[in-house]
DNA sequence: CGTTGATTTGATAACAGTCAAGTTCCGTGG
DNA sequence: CCACGGAACTTGACTGTTATCAAATCAACG
């Protein structure tokens, strides 16, 4: 898996109610280039509901018949691309970018292994941003029409893509409120400790990892100016609430953090 | 209907591919008392895929088998009560406030007759916001059990209702690009362009319509205080792009307030 | 090991927030 | 129907946060 050089991962990984662990799959030619299976994959805790019957997942391994590899910097798909299917992360990460007609960009979302990519295409029929692989990644191709037959059927696997579309609502509107209401301070605060909570869900350290993206890509998903970012983390590094070095980050006082 | 109250229906109403035109039901007993009906609603068009059977309609009309009235002010729901049901407007208005653990709100969006709610309950199992009615409203209560149970069976169904929750998460794209990258004055441009054009995709005028909405509220919406909210009608006004006078808002020039 | 893009930091400017005062609107009750 | 009271709205003066512009430093990569 890619992401293991980026982050850390942790073997005494969090065994809380809602989040069950992930397990760093060995890196085996099955793994690697085999088809891909979702009865067998380590992020099937994050994307699958944990209900289904070893026969209802080996019908999904023949929904999910391929992947794709996405270079550092290229786009997964396009605004406007035709919509005909989700993506799941299987190693990497994206940023998700929509643009406005005068040029303006917005990143609306920072996505890792695990999430999914491509919700948003449903409604139009096209894709309605862009997905940008912030570094080379993985991700598997599920076919929405193919899925949305499965989800006719099984009733678990319905329920959890109305879930997954529902969160994805939910973290949008979290993500209005931070844009809406805080300070710069605030906002970049609350954008490390949700970083770091989401890495903690996939086994690895909640307190270190590396940023994949840009100063300026964090400014443009938290609605300030590059410079404004930078500043916010010097100013954490005074107050010795987290260690910036670059793109490597430790949050120092994760209650300090969240007390800004 | 209420909202007739409110914005003047035209009768001219457009019909272009996308926006079938609705067509104000005659206020008559049954209209207003009787067991709602998809199958005579005058928001069917906006509410309901339109490619459905009488057969496949009238089977719909079992499962809306109530509808709820809220008084202005009153809450349709609460963050953190049992997420149940969909709701569909069938008439006034409402906002959607979340609040964050120190007390901060922030709307995230405004929904007319013809707008749905609820969809971001589904994800926690819990209603993640406040849905407040701005006017003395009435609602369609669609118990979401039921309508999984449908759109199991129903094709076109269930896409409608996953177009439906990917156009909520599209919209919500767009506003935190408007939070993210506008300035106040665009912002609040693109509000009463936005509202025009709801408002005319249900028939009503798109150029002269009341505000449900305090400044306030507006100002929670758009992530400025009400004053800033204000401060850009009377601009707007200065400059001969809008008539501003309290809660009535007639547009003088919309290309010019597009291009703000 | 140089070139280029990314980041940091400082100085200044602009936009929106805050505080305050006055006005208008609207619902309620007489 | 009118008068009253409170909420909503407008406007002004001042303040503060963040943007802008600029320059220096750092880091990655061919």
């Amino acid at each position: 898996m890619q992401v293991a050089a980026v982050c850390e991962p942790r073997h005494d990984a969090p065994r809380s109610s809602h989040v069950v662990p992930i397990h760093v799959v060995p890196r085996t030619a099955a793994t690697r280039y085999a088809v891909p299976r979702c009865s067998t994959c380590a992020m099937r805790a994050i994307c699958m509901p944990p209900e289904l019957t070893s026969d209802e997942l080996s019908r999904l391994d023949t929904l999910i018949c391929s992947t794709r590899s996405i270079k550092r910097g290229d786009a997964l798909y396009r605004a406007g691309d035709a919509f005909q299917s989700i993506y799941a992360i299987r190693a990497g990460s994206f940023k998700t970018v929509v643009m406005h007609r005068d040029g303006r960009e917005h990143v609306t979302g920072f996505q890792i292994a695990g999430d999914s990519l491509g919700f948003d295409g449903i409604g139009e029929g096209k894709q309605n941003c862009d997905a940008i692989a912030l570094e080379d990644s993985v991700v598997c191709i599920i076919p929405f029409a193919q899925l949305e037959a499965i989800c006719r059927e099984m009733k678990p696997m319905q329920h959890h893509i109305y879930q997954m579309m529902s969160s994805e609502i939910v973290r949008e509107s979290s993500q209005m409120m931070l844009l809406g209401t805080m300070s710069a301070e605030q906002r970049v605060a609350t954008f490390l400790l949700n970083l770091s909570k989401r890495f903690k869900a996939r086994g690895f350290s909640a307190a270190e990892f590396h940023l994949r993206m840009t100063r300026e890509e964090i400014g443009c998903f938290l609605g300030m100016k590059l410079e404004t970012v930078s500043r916010m983390f010097s100013k954490f590094q005074r107050e010795r609430l987290v260690k910036a070095n670059g793109k490597t980050i430790r949050i120092e006082d994760a209650e300090g953090l969240a007390r800004v």
